[in-house]
DNA sequence: GGAATAGTGTCTGTTAGACACTATCTA
DNA sequence: TAGATAGTGTCTAACAGACACTATTCC
């Protein structure tokens, strides 16, 4: 084996991911739930930006894809798995961790949602609701900043999300936020949360890519609405 | 400084590029120049995959960016410089490269139209056009394949190419195959040597993108083309 | 019936594709 | 004038935005 490798110093290479998800809160049964889009944080417990919060990842085993590392520390770290992900971008600015070169390949998570751990993460944890350059945790009064993220997660997180604002409406990856089953409208509320807008028109516009499952959603004070899947694309 | 970088085995590091750039040939001036999409390759010349072409690259040095690694390595090893470059993707399957894990951020480089060596690369190097699954050598009837290609080039320039071809009507990616000034139909041509077909109505798409710089191209035997430049938006 | 939301109709302005036509140069 | 390419005109079909309207449910 060639010798190569030691001739340079081998920089770290760590996966992170942004883990997302549509946080949906029933009102009544008149009224459409509320959806609000969150970010999935840990807090740090060790130097460097000891006690500040970022988003969950780890170093990379040597015979394993980043993708699976990032898998791996998000179930072990946070207690999460079974949701779609896809590479982001890699993140390489020397001087983003103080101790020594490491790389971030990060990645795009995307949880169904109200999509909860499925055990207990070794890492204190919990999903914080993106308002502007605000971070609103869960079921809490409390309030962080971007700027107060570790390393350059603040901006690994803003980058994530331009990344989904641009492709929502010609990639699938809008769907990754729903159920198997959904409603249009519901779709729609969650692309108009993740975009911050009202789009109107939405069923012509999605309807070419769904099919019917025949199933209807019942219950509520209103006309009920049809459940679609996404439709196969050659 | 705390022990954990050493708890792991570190993977190696590299930056490869994947430069592209246009190829024109005059033909006579009667008629329009031939144009051909190429990909700039090295010879290896160690194992593993020694005398096989690959994409340009090396290790990243410990202080410096991917980004700023790539271009180095570039000016090095086939003596290119001054080229636009953006990130494509990090390639990481953990076997390949057969010695150590060795983890590939990949970006895309545009050189502008007939842009030739500033230097003499430290290693053998030459532009080939790429036609269906075949590369041939410029100014040579050498073919290769694909398939020949050292480690997971391949597809590394595969992905290339689809990412260029997937943004280059809605981002400004195409004008770095251009010079600063040319005319709608070369950016045209160029589009078509890219995309693999003709584009009807090309002046009016491109139109609210660019403006006039008053110059005009003369000397064809048929009507002058007006020469553009890039309009900077917002 | 009232409140609420699902879903359709319809108009308008913009855009993409097809293709015919005019403009301008050199030999 | 012939050949070649630049650039415009024009028609049509598809699509996006705006907004009014009908449909269906529970209370």
């Amino acid at each position: 084996m060639s010798n190569t490798f030691f001739e340079y110093e081998r920089p770290s290479v760590t996966a992170d991911v942004v883990l997302f998800r549509i946080k949906e809160t029933p009102i009544s049964n008149r009224q459409t739930a509320k959806k609000e889009l969150q970010v999935l944080l840990m807090k740090r417990n060790t130097a460097p930006c000891n006690n500040q919060w970022s988003i969950p990842g780890g170093f990379v085993n040597i015979d394993e894809t980043i993708e699976d590392t990032a898998k791996a520390k998000m179930l072990e770290k946070c207690g999460y798995k079974d949701f779609y992900m896809e590479q982001l971008y890699t993140f390489d600015a020397p001087q983003r961790d103080e101790r020594w070169r490491v790389i971030s390949t990060a990645y795009i998570g995307i949880a169904k949602k109200n999509h909860n751990a499925i055990q207990e993460g070794i890492m204190e944890n919990d999903w914080f609701t993106i308002i502007g350059s605000e971070l609103h945790k869960n079921d809490s009064d409390e309030i962080i900043y971007f700027s107060d993220l570790a390393f350059d997660h603040a901006n690994i997180i803003q980058t994530a999300i331009e990344r989904i604002k641009n492709k929502i409406f010609y990639s699938d990856i809008g769907f990754e936020f729903e159920d198997a089953e959904f409603t249009i409208p519901s779709l729609r509320t969650t692309f108009e949360t993740i975009l911050e807008k009202k789009i109107d028109n939405f069923q012509r516009i999605m309807i070419g890519r769904l099919e019917k499952t025949g199933n209807m959603v019942t219950g509520k004070a209103h006309r009920p609405a049809e459940l679609y899947r996404k439709r196969l694309r050659k």
